[in-house]
Order: C-alpha cells, then structure tokens, then sequence
RNA sequence: GGCCCCUUCGUCUAGUGGUCUAGGACUCCGGCCUUUCACGCCGGCAACACGGGUUCGAGUCCCGUAGGGGUCACCA
C-alpha cells in the first residue's frame, strides 16, 4: 500500500484508511439471497482493501430462539466462503457483535443524546400520537409531532408523570434546513429537515430501537463503510442526525438498489412465493430442487426451501461460486463484456462506484447458466465427491463408499458429463444404483423403441448374444461390436440403439450408449436386455 | 397521498454529445454436429418509456408527462 503514497501524496488518509463493512442480519432463520447480494459487496469492499468485513446481529426485536434462527444464516454466509473478520463464532475486538448484549451502550447514548438536547422525554400516549397523525393526514399536510408531551426538564416530566403517564425517548429533530450527503451509488443527496419526524429511539421500558443502535454500533465497531439496500435510504437522515449529535463522524454510504422478483420491479420477499410460482423458471428450479429435495430427505416445504433462499441453493448441489458470480453481476458490472469473474478476480475490479442504480429482477435462468459453467468446469474428482455426497444422502450408495464402487461412480459422473448441472442431478442417473429386476420402462419409449419397430426385440436377442461374447467390455470396443453387428444385419445403427437405451436404462434419453454399457458391465447389460426382452413378450402377447 | 428514487432487447447489462445502422450475456428461434438427451459451434429475433427543448448533432444534457418502485412504526 505504501507506493499510493508517492503516487498519490494528497490523499494519504484515504489510502491509508482501513476500510471496515458490515452485514448486519437479523436473525429469521433463513439468508435471503437479496441480502447476500448485499452482503457480498461489503465483502468485496472491505477485502479487496485489506480490511475488515464484519457480521453483526441485529437482534433488538427478537423473541426467538437465537439458536436456530442464527445458524442458518452463518451457515449460508460459510458455504458462501463469505467470511467474517468480526462477529458470532470469532469474536473481535468490540465482543459482543449481537444487539441484544449492547443494550448499555444505547442507554448511553441516548443519555447523552437527552443531556445535550438532541432526544426529549416525550409522555404523550400512543392513542394522542395517532389522533395528531390522523389530523395531519386530514389536513393534507406533512405529520410533525406538536411536542405538546415534550419534557425537557425534570420539573416538565414530573409533572406529566404526576398525570400517571410515562415515557419514551424521541429524537428533536430540526425542524428547517437540509440533511445532505454524498452517497457512493446514488450521488449527492438531500431531505428536508422539516419532514422528518421525532423517531422513537428508547422505549419506555428502556430498550432502544434500531436506529439508535445501528448508529452506536457502527461507530464502536469503526465501520467506514455502509453499504445497505436501498431502502434504507429514507432513514438515513435520523441516522445522520443521530450521529452528529453524538459527535460521530459520518461513513460513506452507499445504497444498492434491491434485487427484485422475477419478471417485476418489487422487492423480492420470501413471502411471496406462491406468486413467485407463477413464473415458469422459477418454478421450473423450484421443481428440480424439490426433487432433489425429497429424495436426499431434505424438507422441501416451498415456504423454507425455496430460490430465494440460499440453502436451497447448497441442498441441491450448486457451487457457491457460480451464486456468487451470478450476484456480483446483478447490479453491478465491470465493462461491456465480462460475465466470468472468479472470487480473486470480483476482488480485483469490484469498485463501488459502478453499482448500478436500478433495481434488478433475479433471474434463475441466468444463475442455472452460471452454474452450469461452473459445474462443467469442475474437475472431475471434485464433481465426483459432490454427487457421491448426493447418492449417500439418498441410500442409493453405502457410506463409506466401497473402492470399486467410488471408481463406477466416478466413470457415471464423467459420462454424464455437463448432464450434471447441479451435483444433485445425479439422482436423475439413478439407473446405475438400481438393482436389474427393480428397473422399471418408461412406457412411451418403450412402446416407440421396442414394441413398435418389428424387429427391435430379434436385433437386440441378437445383440445380446454378441455382448456376451464379446472379447472387452470398455466402450470403444462396444462400439466397434455394435457397428460390426449392424453391417452384419444390413441395419443401421439407429435401428438398434434406441431400443438397446430403453432396454438397459429404462429411459429414451440419457449419455453416451457404450458408456452407459460400459459401466453396467457385462453382466448386467445382459440381464437388463434380457428382461426388457422378456417385457416386451408380455406386452406383445398381452396385445393379442 | 407526501417525500425520495428508478426507466436501454423478455431478463442482467455496456453506453459520460459524434464510427450507436446501440455492443455483450441469459432466454427464445433456426442450422450444424450427433445413436438419444445434453454440451459445443454458427446464425437469427429483440431495446434507448413518451413529449418538448438545448445543440450542427442526443440513448447520452435540461424540463415536463407517464409508468414502476421505495419509504412514511414504541419492526429491522
């Protein structure tokens, strides 16, 4: 970092600054994968200087079990490879990074913030808040609070306390002038002073309210950085005001505009996806990894288990990286043509300042692309321990897996090749764990490849006879057999070879036919056409 | 409704006044390859929301309109 300083002698605060990001969840029980988007920037931001990336829980509101409601949005963010400096399970130096433990600090601050006048003991009821807003919209005009409630003097309080009312703690907010501030996304920006509200940031039973505390805890944990969604925007202004009250200085904000719904502009909520549902590619994935879903005896509920949600994305067998590389560029670019960036090179061209400033809609079909790639790229061995963990999940291998059989598994998952796209697609190969008397015939193949062709059942009696015979059983020589066989029969090989499939698979689709051959084996290819053989018998005598 | 924001192919985007008859990617549609499926390769369809300015020249600057979104809690 030192030769920014002769390079660039009149911003050495800048270059020498460490830049800190924080994330900071609530914990729902689930990581959302608009919030990894947003999480990933500060990840970026933070690491690609050097510094720090942070994760904060934001647990003022939460009844629920920390436990359970924490652990899966740890979880995604590690899978992710997404990690933290600070916070939950490595600590740091401002322990505790969890809301619910720093409560003094936000008592603290909020003293400070009534001693100096900044905040007001207000002792109106909730019903007279209502009843002046209501007048407010009435009127048309702008809700600001009359303060007739105000007490900013201990003789003002207890004369209202003496009316048996009680108190919350209200920001004083200024009443004229401009909040201006320059925001890395959306450039300089300005409210009116006058249209923000006296916000609650204590309540009466002394616990304090979010902004308060995001404020505080941003300034103990020295982070420079606030990279948000959107619509955090709007609440900026408080926050801004909060923070000069308390003498703090004020972080670059960026706000990114949120991930949107398939096919709209809105928000994308895990709330709706039974709307979600109607569109055909999210459906689509939602399917396959609903299958997969069930058949490695993962819960599958649509409401926990879904696109939006990055477990899903794990359970099924996708590669983090290719997640990871479909969000940086949802919303954010580097030029007019890079779509392939690793996780070195996000680091090394991710620049806030091209953030896009418009929503984007998530697109499942373009993060199946990113996958798909990905996967393809992958190498073999790795690809192979993937789907092992897929076929053990669904008892269709024993774990540990026996030598040879890692061997097979590994021949199945080459010749499948980009067949795979997620690990968990394996499963759709599952002919291979199948016993030969358990395998069943897809009908329309069977009754288009073998029943319909006149001679399907004579060529493939004969073929067989041929397999049995044969001198090796690799692929390259089933092929030559085959071609061998069909010159000899004065057939072509597409005469033979769908009804070969569906007789040794089942399917009318699926990889290469030697390979497929090649890896059943001698034995069981020939079982396998012989009781397809035997099928098409009784189907042909049931016809009669 | 007030305030704020956004608006280039269906989607993600490039574009900072002049090779923009608007580029790339995903999808889609053809074709090739091929024993099926998939991949791959080649090709194609497809966009500057609208209306006014400013300018020799506007996707790019300004104003307005429309549409979309966010936000207005003792939630975060």
């Amino acid at each position: 970092m030192a030769h920014y300083y002769f390079e660039n002698p009149l911003s050495i605060d800048d270059d020498f600054m460490t830049i800190r990001t924080r994330f900071a969840p609530s914990p729902t029980g689930y990581l959302h994968i608009g919030g990894v988007r947003t999480a990933l920037f500060n990840w970026l931001l933070a690491k690609q200087a050097g510094g720090q990336f942070i994760l904060r829980i934001d647990d003022t509101d939460t009844r629920r079990n920390l436990e359970d409601t924490l652990q899966p949005i740890l979880d995604g963010f590690s899978w992710l490879g997404l990690d933290w400096d600070e916070g939950p399970e490595v600590g740091g130096p401002h322990t505790p990074y969890f809301q619910s433990q720093r409560l003094e600090h936000y008592q603290t601050a909020a003293k400070r913030l009534l001693a100096s006048g900044h905040a007001y003991r207000d002792y109106s009821s909730p019903e007279e808040m209502a009843a002046e807003r209501e007048t407010a919209e009435k009127e048309k005009r702008d809700f600001v609070y009359s303060r007739t409630w105000m007490a900013e003097t201990d003789e003002q309080a207890a004369e209202f306390e003496s009316q048996g009312r009680s108190f919350v703690v209200r920001l004083k907010m200024p009443r004229e002038g401009k909040c201006e501030f320059r925001d890395v996304v959306r450039g300089d920006v300005s409210f009116d002073w006058g249209r923000e509200s006296d916000h609650v940031i204590q309540r009466g039973d002394g616990t304090c309210l979010y902004h308060l505390a995001n404020v505080v805890d941003d300034h103990d944990f020295e982070v420079t950085h606030v990279v948000r969604a959107v619509e955090h925007l709007s609440n900026t202004p408080r926050q801004v005001f909060i923070l000069q009250s308390l003498g703090y200085e004020m972080p670059q904000y960026a706000h990114v505009p949120f991930v949107a719904e398939p096919g709209s502009k809105n928000k994308l909520s895990k709330r709706k996806i039974d709307q979600y549902l109607n569109n055909k590619e999210f459906k689509r994935l939602y399917q396959s990894g609903a299958e997969i879903a069930k058949r490695i005896g993962v819960e599958a509920d649509p409401y926990s288990f879904n696109p939006v949600l990055v477990d899903f994305y794990r359970d099924i067998g996708f590669l983090p990286d290719a997640v990871l590389n479909y969000l940086v560029l949802l919303g954010w670019s580097l030029d007019d043509k890079t779509e392939n960036f690793s996780r070195e090179e996000m680091l090394e061209h991710f620049s806030a300042d091209r953030i896009v400033r418009s929503e984007a809609s998530f697109d499942c079909q373009k993060l199946l692309s990113f996958q798909a790639s990905y996967m393809n790229a992958l190498p073999l061995k790795q690809k192979t321990k993937m789907c092992l963990g897929f076929l053990q999940k669904a008892d269709l291998v024993s774990d540990p897996v026996a030598c040879e059989q890692g061997d097979v598994i590994s021949q199945i998952v080459e010749a499948a090749g980009d067949r795979i796209c997620m690990a968990g697609d394996i499963l759709k190969f599952d002919t291979f764990f199948i016993a030969d008397e358990d395998m069943e015939f897809e009908d329309k193949p069977f009754q288009k490849r073998m029943v319909k062709p006149e001679n399907a059942g004579f060529l493939l009696a004969e073929f067989n006879k041929v397999l049995n015979a044969a001198d090796s059983f690799d692929a390259p020589s089933l092929e030559a057999e085959l071609h061998g066989f069909c010159e000899a029969q004065g057939v072509g090989v597409g005469d033979i070879i769908h009804a070969l499939r569906v007789a040794v698979t089942g399917k009318a689709a699926g990889f290469g036919m030697f390979d497929t051959l090649a890896i059943l084996g001698r034995q069981r290819s020939c079982n396998r056409i012989q009781i397809a053989l035997d099928e098409l018998a009784k189907r042909v005598e049931a016809n009669q």
